[in-house]
DNA sequence: TCTGGGGTCCTAGGACCC
DNA sequence: TCTGGGGTCCTAGGACCC
């Protein structure tokens, strides 16, 4: 009798395929084999397609501008972006993975690794497709798994089942020898997880072509002429499992909000005013999430195309005590602003990140520094929770004195083709025949 | 006319100290 | 006056990810 190796450690790594697009497609049963494509902020690139769309030939972040005639004559259904309604489907898929595996790292909207000890081949192979079958008949959402004794190994197996998935149908297993050669023989450098554009041309001019080229390589020189991760990446491959949990911490270390407008702004008071409303929304989710920030950037730029002019910069101001008044981070956000606006440049995009964050309201004594008032503390922050409380269904309820033009006509962000909040809004709600 | 948004981590180099 | 080295801490920017 032959007995089945057992793996201490198998991940699985389940992604979400097209994910944005299948969300689009999952209330809209027309739309089955219809080719559908995503766009992102503005109605301006491509962030999401359809079997049916990548087999056109449409490239993601193509601008949808350069693909109007392809859009039209092969009516590709296109949408607006509707967050909302895939966090609400990225949620469910989640609690339906973790209902499998206690061990559970999401590690993106659409994906997350699923960890398990003690596996043979054939018992996670199984696991995969009981998950697999699972999310799709609870959830409607198609996903592949790839299967293996790392990360890193398992993002690539995973990659390897999508290319194939008239043969794997999804999942891939590259726990054992000849299936772990076969995806790195099968793979270029650049394929694989935390090998960038940079990364890969320097390799590739250094020989290393494929991901078996850098699974073969020596660590000590790897570390010499490049970092510590490409370092890590070379265990990976090799069934060294030293990726660190990889889920969202709790303990987040910025917040940003920023958008591109879909007109350029020239007037210092315009881009106040997105700022004034991008620190806003900045500070709305500190509170949720219970922290206090000590330091507020703000930047601006020019488009990266076309413009005649470019100029892009960013500054940063550090407060003296960590906070979550809206009122503070705003003045802060004005002088930041008019430190680094010049006139006669046409804007096209502005944002505002909050970072150096507390678990609480700390405060540092210092000798030079006065101490805040607790009571008047105690008090702001009351305010900026009503605050949040009152906008929390309906955007500017409450505004910020110094907030004038909230809907500056300039800065409205296009949302053409947005689909109703199927999921997230009793009023848009699908109808049923 | 129209080219996304939101994150994390690493490293080089400067400031400062002994 | 000039000459050093070694260490830590912080920050800006780059590279990477989805």
């Amino acid at each position: 009798m032959e007995f089945e190796t057992e793996f201490s450690k198998v991940y699985l790594l389940c992604d979400c395929n097209n994910f944005f697009a299948s969300c689009e497609k999952l209330f809209r049963p027309d739309l089955k084999h219809r080719p559908v494509a995503v766009l992102s902020n503005n109605d301006g690139v491509v962030v999401s397609r359809s079997y049916e769309t990548k087999a056109l030939g449409i490239a993601m972040g193509a601008p949808a501008f350069k693909i109007q005639d392809e859009i039209k004559k092969f009516q590709i259904q296109t949408f607006s972006s509707n967050f909302n309604l895939y966090l609400n489907i990225s949620n469910r898929v989640m609690a339906l993975l973790e209902s499998f595996c206690k061990d559970l790292q999401i590690y993106s909207v659409d994906e997350a690794f699923l960890e398990f000890d003690n596996l043979t081949e054939q018992q996670a192979i199984d696991l995969a497709f009981k998950i697999k079958n699972a999310v799709l008949q609870q959830v409607g959402i198609h996903i592949g798994i790839g299967i293996a004794q790392t990360k890193t190994l398992a993002k690539l197996a995973n990659h390897f089942a999508k290319q194939n998935r008239s043969t794997t149908h999804g999942v891939f297993c590259a726990l054992k020898d000849p299936m772990r050669q076969k995806i790195l023989l099968n793979n270029p450098i650049g394929e694989i997880w935390g090998i960038g554009k940079a990364l890969e041309d320097k390799l590739t001019q250094d020989g290393f072509i494929t991901a078996f080229d850098l699974s073969k390589a020596d660590e000590k020189s790897i570390k010499k002429a490049y970092n510590i991760n490409v370092v890590k990446t070379v265990k990976e491959l090799n069934n060294k499992d030293c990726i660190d949990n990889v889920a969202q911490a709790d303990n987040q270390a910025q917040i940003m909000w920023s958008r591109s407008f879909k007109d350029r702004l020239y007037d210092f008071e315009d881009l106040l005013q997105a700022v004034y409303e991008y620190t806003q929304e900045s500070c709305s989710k500190l509170r949720a999430i219970n922290c206090w920030a000590k330091q507020i950037s703000v930047f601006i730029r020019t488009s990266y195309f076309g413009e005649q002019h470019k100029y892009s910069n960013i500054a940063t101001l550090k407060l003296d005590h960590p906070s979550i008044d809206t009122r503070v981070f705003m003045s802060a956000a004005k002088i930041l602003l008019l430190h680094i606006y010049k006139s006669g440049y046409a804007y096209n995009k502005v944002g505002v990140i909050l970072s150096d964050f507390e678990q609480e309201r700390a405060f540092q004594s210092d000798l030079f520094v006065k101490a805040p008032d607790q009571k008047k503390l105690d008090k702001d922050e009351k305010l900026m929770h009503t605050l949040d409380k009152l906008n929390k269904n309906e955007k500017h309820t409450l505004i910020i004195g110094a907030q004038t033009k909230i809907k500056a006509k300039e800065q409205e962000c296009a949302l053409k083709k947005l689909s109703p909040s199927y999921t997230s809004a009793w009023d848009e709600l699908p109808e049923v025949n």
